[in-house]
RNA sequence: GUGGUUGUAGCUCAAUCGGUUAGAGCGCCGGACUGUGGCUCCGGAGGUUGCGGGUUCAAGUCCCGUCAGCCACCCCA
């Protein structure tokens, strides 16, 4: 067998890179839309980048090896510690609230699944800056809108919104403790991928009462904001806690994008720097992965920068959100194609054949002609396979006239044109697209 | 990293109980067709049956190992 590429790696054929040019594009035009600048960083980071506020066990899922001057680097798993480095440095001169953007080609070093592969492209929204709701709503209506300039609607994909400082008052209505909180999140998180008994185990554990543990699984089952808002009424301090998420959800609903979002408290999310509002975006039938997950983590530019910034972002990926576009017939077709094929009769005709070319190239069209004589049927036929609009057809009795002979390739018809017209009449109809 | 499952041509698949030289469609190359594409017809190339070992007179088929894909777990930055 012939080497392949690594496991968890992709070969983009022309098709391939088709759609991820069409995801990019898409991404970097939405984001735009709402302010958003671009920015990079490297591909390989120091690797205490990452485990100095992770711990150690990060490393085994982080691609990461002794550089040839010792130092001890990694392929980038995420975005958030360059973007934090790179804001922090220059915190005092940058005009908030911050408006940022990444496609970062991540890393990650762990066996890879449908959807899941060691390598991936991910458009990094960050909003830097501003603690309040609208912010959240801001960057949460930019997701949605990713989704909706890729032809997906409310009957596609979904928001499922929470707010951990909603969870937490609610479970520490129930009587958790502080200290069960994390145990508390974590069954919360992992309620629809395993059985309660399984779930309440680690729970009682912890030393929760059965009437606790209860409360936890009635926190997880609330669906909708005003479920949510009955709930918190019934808490101390849960009014003034919930409001940020109705303001959320308001802003959304304003925008017209309400239809999307579902107030859902098991989005949990396992990052546990994550502060406040926490979404997930998923397709509709909930058949795949989630395509897009963020949150507001206001303390954690603190901890990897050094600058006491509030902030919320998101991360969506270009492999789940390939397999949706797939799936729903969402991808642009005839991706390649050219405008002119220029066909000779004789091998005499050549020259003209090349200067031709090479007139209409200079004009911005694309062009191609055969490389070797042979018959014009042929090459009419490798004209039709590159799907090129229009054909030239240069043989000795055109070049006696001064013309060329112009096929449509869409159509049946063809025409002689004068020679000297032929660059014009072609850019003309390339422009019609 | 753990457990399960599947690997046949570029792609999608076939091959009876273990039995002759592993086939088909699509795609690709060439021809019919030296002044005209799509259609049609004809021909061709392309396989260490993922890889290695074992059982057997005989292995794509059975057994073991390994690699890879998929599924679940772990994790999801």
């Amino acid at each position: 067998m012939q080497a392949k590429a690594l496991p968890g790696f992709r070969d983009f054929y022309p098709a391939d890179l088709a759609l991820r040019a069409h995801i990019l594009h898409t991404w970097r035009a939405v984001a735009s839309r709402y302010g958003f600048e671009e920015y990079d960083g490297p591909p390989l980071e120091p690797l205490e980048l990452y485990t100095a506020k992770s711990g150690a066990e990060i490393v085994g899922q982080l691609y990461n090896f002794t550089d040839k001057g010792g130092r001890e680097v990694a392929l980038r798993p995420e975005m958030t510690p360059t973007l934090a480095r790179m804001v922090a440095a220059r915190a005092n001169g940058l005009k908030k609230p911050i408006r940022w953007f990444a496609l970062p080609q991540l890393f990650r070093y762990e066996r890879q699944q449908r959807g899941r592969l060691r390598e991936h492209f991910q458009l990094n929204c960050d909003l830097i800056g501003e603690p309040g709701p609208l912010a959240d709503a801001e960057l949460i209506a930019l997701a949605v809108d990713v989704m909706r300039a890729f032809g997906l609607g409310p009957g596609d994909i979904k928001v499922r919104l929470s707010d951990r400082r909603v969870l937490r008052t609610l479970l520490l209505a129930s009587g958790v403790t502080d200290q069960q909180l994390p145990a508390a999140f974590q069954a919360v998180d992992k309620i629809e991928r395993a059985e309660r008994r399984a779930l309440a185990e680690p729970l009682a554990a912890a030393g929760m009462t059965a009437g606790t543990i209860d409360g936890v699984f009635a926190a997880a089952a609330l669906r909708g904001l005003p479920a949510v808002e009955a709930a918190l009424a019934r808490a101390p301090g849960g009014e003034e806690t919930g409001r940020p998420l109705r303001r959320v959800v308001e802003a959304l609903g304003a925008m017209g994008l309400g239809e999307f979002v579902e107030v859902d408290l098991t989005i949990v999310r396992g990052l546990a720097y994550y502060t406040g509002t926490v979404f997930e975006l998923f397709d509709a039938g909930r058949t795949l992965r989630a395509i897009c997950g963020g949150g507001r983590y206001d303390g954690l530019l603190e901890a990897l920068g050094g600058v006491d910034l509030p902030a919320i972002g998101f991360g969506m990926g270009d492999v789940v959100l390939a397999e949706l576009l797939r799936e729903r017939g969402l991808v642009p077709a005839d991706v390649s194609s050219i405008d002119v094929f220029v066909a000779a009769i004789s091998e005499q005709d050549v020259p003209e054949v090349l200067a031709l070319a090479h007139e209409l190239r200079d004009a911005g069209l694309r062009v191609e002609y055969a490389l070797t004589t042979q018959a014009v049927g042929k090459q009419l036929r490798l004209a039709d396979a590159r799907n090129a609009r229009a054909a030239l057809v240069i043989g000795p009795d055109d070049r006696a006239r001064g013309q060329v002979m112009l096929k449509d390739l869409r159509g049946q018809g063809q025409e002689p044109v004068d020679r000297t017209q032929v660059v014009e009449r072609l850019a003309r109809m390339a422009a019609v697209v």
